[in-house]
DNA sequence: CATCACGTTCAGTATTGACTAAACGTTCTA
DNA sequence: TAGAACGTTTAGTCAATACTGAACGTGATG
C-alpha cells in the first residue's frame, strides 16, 4: 500500500494541515489515517510515518482531542487503535465557527475601545462586527443543511 | 488615546491573528491600525508597538500584501503611510476558500492513491470531496451576497 | 555637494515548537 | 511474581521563525 500517490497524499496533507498552524507530523497522521482501511495502532503508524512513538503517540492523542479521529478497541488486543471519526470535516469547520464568533466578540470589544463618537475606528469594526456575525450564523446554516443531506 | 481598552484590543488580535498562523507582531499591528483614525506612519507604528522599525516595515508590507491594509500618500509628505484596506475581511474570508478549494483538491488526489475498488478510505475520501465542494461553493455565495449588502 | 530622512535588507540572536530517546507506570501473561 | 508489552511523560536537542541593530540605497533639502 505505501504507493507513490499514497506517499504523496499523506505528505501533501502534512502541508495543508501545517499551514492551518498544526504540525506536519499531525497532518501526516491525519493524512495516514484517512487512508487507512482499518484502525491503526501506534507501532503501524510509527512504522508508517517514520517517527518516534512519543511523538505518534502525542499527535495521535491531539487528533483525538480536536475530534478528528477517535480510538477504538480491538477485541482479544490491548493496544490502542485509531480511525478518522465520523463527522471529522464538519468537526473542524465547527471549530473554525467559534473561531468567527471569537472574531466577533473581538469587534465588541473595539467598539467600546473607541466610544461612542463616530469615527472611521468605529465604522471599520462595525463592518468587522457585522462581517463576522453574518459569516458565523451562516456557516453554521451551511453545517446544518450539510448534515440534512448526509446525516 | 493609548487607554487601556485600546491595548487589549491589539493584544487580543495579536493573539488570535497569532493562532491563525501568522505572527503575533502581525496581528498587533493589524489591530493598530483598525483602530486608526487616520493612516499611520511607520515611526507612528513603531512608537505604538514598541518593536524595531524593520519589523513594523516588514509587517506592515506583509499586511499589504495580504490585502489587509495598504499604502496611502500624504500630501507634501513623503513617509509611508498605512490604512486598513477596504474590504479586508472579506479578503481573508476569500483566502480561506482558496484554501478550501485545494482540500477538495488533495481528496480528489486521495482518490486516485486508493484506486476504485470499494473501501472504507475510498468513502472517507469521497465525503471528504463532497463537503469541500460545498463548503467551498457555497461560501463563496456567502460572500456575494455580503458583497451586495454592503458593497 | 553634504547631509538628512526614510524605508529596506541582512547578519546575528533569541525564542518557540516539535521531535527523540529514555525512564516510567500500568496491565497482562507465563 | 518476574517479565513483557504498551502508552505516556519528560528532559534535552534541533530547527524554524521572528525580532533587533546596523548597514545600505535612495531621494530630498539646505
Amino acid at each position: 500500500m505505501p504507493n507513490p500517490e499514497t506517499r504523496q497524499f499523506i505528505e501533501r496533507m502534512g502541508l495543508a494541515i501545517e499551514r492551518m498552524g498544526l504540525s506536519r507530523t499531525f497532518g501526516r497522521l491525519f493524512g495516514l489515517l484517512m487512508l487507512a482501511d482499518r484502525p491503526l495502532s501506534l507501532d503501524e503508524m510509527v512504522e508508517r510515518l517514520d517517527v518516534s512513538k512519543a511523538s505518534v503517540s502525542t499527535n495521535a492523542r491531539a487528533c483525538e482531542e480536536l475530534g478528528l479521529a477517535r480510538r477504538v478497541g480491538v477485541r482479544g488486543d490491548r493496544k490502542d487503535y485509531y480511525e478518522i471519526a465520523p463527522r471529522a470535516f464538519e468537526q473542524v469547520t465547527a471549530k473554525r465557527v467559534v473561531a468567527i464568533h471569537s472574531m466577533a466578540g473581538l469587534a465588541a470589544e473595539g467598539l467600546v475601545a473607541v466610544g461612542d463618537d463616530p469615527s472611521p475606528a468605529r465604522d471599520r469594526l462595525t463592518e468587522m462586527l457585522d462581517f463576522y456575525l453574518f459569516m458565523g450564523e451562516q456557516i453554521e446554516e451551511l453545517l446544518e443543511r450539510w448534515r440534512e443531506v448526509k446525516g
